[in-house]
DNA sequence: AACGTCTATTGTAACGTTGCAAACCATGTT
DNA sequence: AACATGGTTTGCAACGTTACAATAGACGTT
């Protein structure tokens, strides 16, 4: 197997090369080594001529920062990170939003680094840490509540951040959301298109923000169309399967069981779905089911669900763009997304 | 809202508090910098009431050391770059995997940087840009091939890599992979024990290895029990799901369809589910349908399936282990690690 | 010709850490 | 008393970058 023949192509020296810095590069050009880095910040004090003259001159030497030499000089890390529940948001949220947030923050130089974030009280050490240590630039975190801990810590130490939601704080923070409100008027409406009277909104949790959103959304709808609304108090987001079988159970052993539900997940639907099969009702049939789309992964549920599309890839795109905006100082006006659910409720795949 | 509550309990002196460094800790102490650097990295010149003393104070102070000063003088980033592919792992994959990778990475001060991995030719990119800036002291990936370009790079260059399953190299490297012919085995014999006859495997796309060790172990498990085997070369793991949908279809127009399939994970058991529901087989009846279960959302597929577990979180800790091992030298024989199918096949949930 | 006024470039000093060679200082040995 | 010995500690010099103050040169003005 011969092992330098990948080498000529890219990296002219080859393995042993040492890493040219900014010194070798101004030795080259014979010039001083400030010359050196702001020409190749393209700050604005140094002569065109210059700057093209040592541009050439790093890219033949195949120079490429010191991202550590930087990062202790200026104090910024170039990177953003990234708190996930592993037990929710990994599963289909990530995909889409992730590749977003590629988008959003190619060629910029800034790494996404991902830690785990928990329901648990000590989920505050983790970002505490982040800011102990300087790991990061700015902090992402989805999953909002209304008085959100991470949220009220990172406002009182002036860390920047942008949430995946709304707060109920009245300081305004950066944030890129979707609107749930609008989300469940239009699932209530193509509810009722569809004949069905009474909705049940599964799981949502009043904690979150967004779980306020969906409650209110959904009173507005349901005195708008004069159709009736369940909410079970039995479960939120954080259940376990069978809590939900167990509600949904008794839901529909009583009389006045609701011929129609939405859901704001694809875990959720499908949890939802197979629930429903177990006692014998039927998505189409007995019942209805609607849910927001993130993933393709609902486009093969059956019995089909009309879905709805929350685009995680415009999400993540948006808040790559309000992270950017946020850690240059933007203010916050321009830093608050909300997003729309798209297109008309339909069979997805 | 008093701004200044939350301060006083873990951070002592307030907001405005300059980083101590080592400076300062050594001025307080009344020693030399090395030493307080030694002190705290427990090397044994220092003596142990020095070290007391110095440690004593580096907490009072609340020392935290400066990660980018030790990256710039070391040149160890403490970053392992996880290479994760959009469309496919994201999706099942992170959840308990990337749990795993905490677990077994938890005190050591390491974090989880995470990049796209793409299919497409440029993927090398992300990983000469990794090496380029040093953005990471070791990078791991999926979706192993038998000839992978990615392996193959980072071997030539002498980077820290661990696969998540393996390749055809002759030159043995670190990796972490489950057992996929144990897995295609069990799945066969479990078959035949359900009187099933003509087993089909789906998407074993032989470009990757753990294709290459299905397609091996279902020969020879056919072979002894004496059963058909189909193996659909039309489609693979990237192919869309109308194409699998047609290669079923074809398969059933014909007069020897198989009676069972097994699947390589959640979402092409749930796409095969759906296909076969479209074309009117009911898994259970007509066929069944068998799957390695790699997080809980294959619980709610209905039909119920009968699934064997791949323990991700066990993955993600040995890759842990098997990354710290690699960068501190520890000498490939122990860095190959092969997990075991976990329990019998059965109905999850 | 002396003076200010630009513009383009330079030199020096950090940022906070660790590796290395040297120095210190008790002890025990000759 | 001079001298090795070994365990502790020290000072210095980087690592590669950017901020800051200072300088050199070109040019027009008086």
């Amino acid at each position: 197997m011969s092992r330098k023949t990948l080498d000529t192509r890219d990296e002219s020296a080859g393995d042993a090369m040492v890493r040219p810095t900014l010194r070798t590069v101004a030795a080259e050009a014979g010039v001083a080594v400030t010359t050196v880095s702001r020409a190749l910040a393209d700050d604005p004090r140094i002569a065109e001529s210059t700057r093209k003259r040592i541009g050439e001159i790093a890219d033949r030497l195949g120079y490429v920062p010191n991202r550590a030499a930087q990062r202790l000089r200026t104090g910024r890390t170039k990177v953003i990170n990234l708190m996930l529940n592993p037990r929710h948001e990994f599963l289909s949220f990530t995909s889409e939003f992730l590749g977003g947030m590629y988008e959003g923050l190619a060629g910029t130089g800034y790494a996404i680094n991902i830690t785990a974030d928990s329901l648990r009280e000590d989920r505050l050490e983790a970002i505490r840490n982040i800011r102990r240590h300087s790991l990061a630039d700015a902090i992402v975190f989805t999953r909002t509540e209304c008085f959100d801990d991470r949220a009220r810590y990172l406002l009182e130490h002036d860390f920047p951040f942008v949430t995946h939601g709304r707060t109920d704080f009245m300081t305004p923070h950066p944030f890129v959301d979707f609107d749930n409100e609008a989300f469940v008027r239009l699932a209530i409406e193509r509810l009722v298109e569809k004949g069905r009277s009474h909705v049940c909104i599964v799981m949502p949790n009043e904690k979150y923000t967004f779980g306020q959103h969906l409650r209110f959304g959904a009173r507005q709808a349901v005195t708008k169309h004069g159709v009736r609304l369940t909410i079970p108090e039995s479960v939120d987001l954080d259940s376990e399967p069978d809590e939900i079988a167990e509600m949904l159970r008794d839901l529909h052993a009583g009389a006045n069981a609701p011929d129609s539900y939405v859901c704001v997940g694809e875990v959720s639907a499908l949890i939802t779905l197979a629930c429903l099969n177990d006692i014998g009702l039927t998505q189409g049939q007995e019942v209805d089911v609607l849910a927001k789309r993130a993933s393709p992964i609902s486009n093969h549920f059956r019995p089909r669900i009309e879905t709805i599309d929350e685009n995680l890839r415009a999400t993540g795109r948006a808040m790559a763009k309000v992270l950017l905006g946020r850690i240059s100082g933007a203010p916050v006006e321009d830093l608050q997304i909300l997003l729309q659910p798209e297109g008309p409720f339909s069979i997805s795949g």
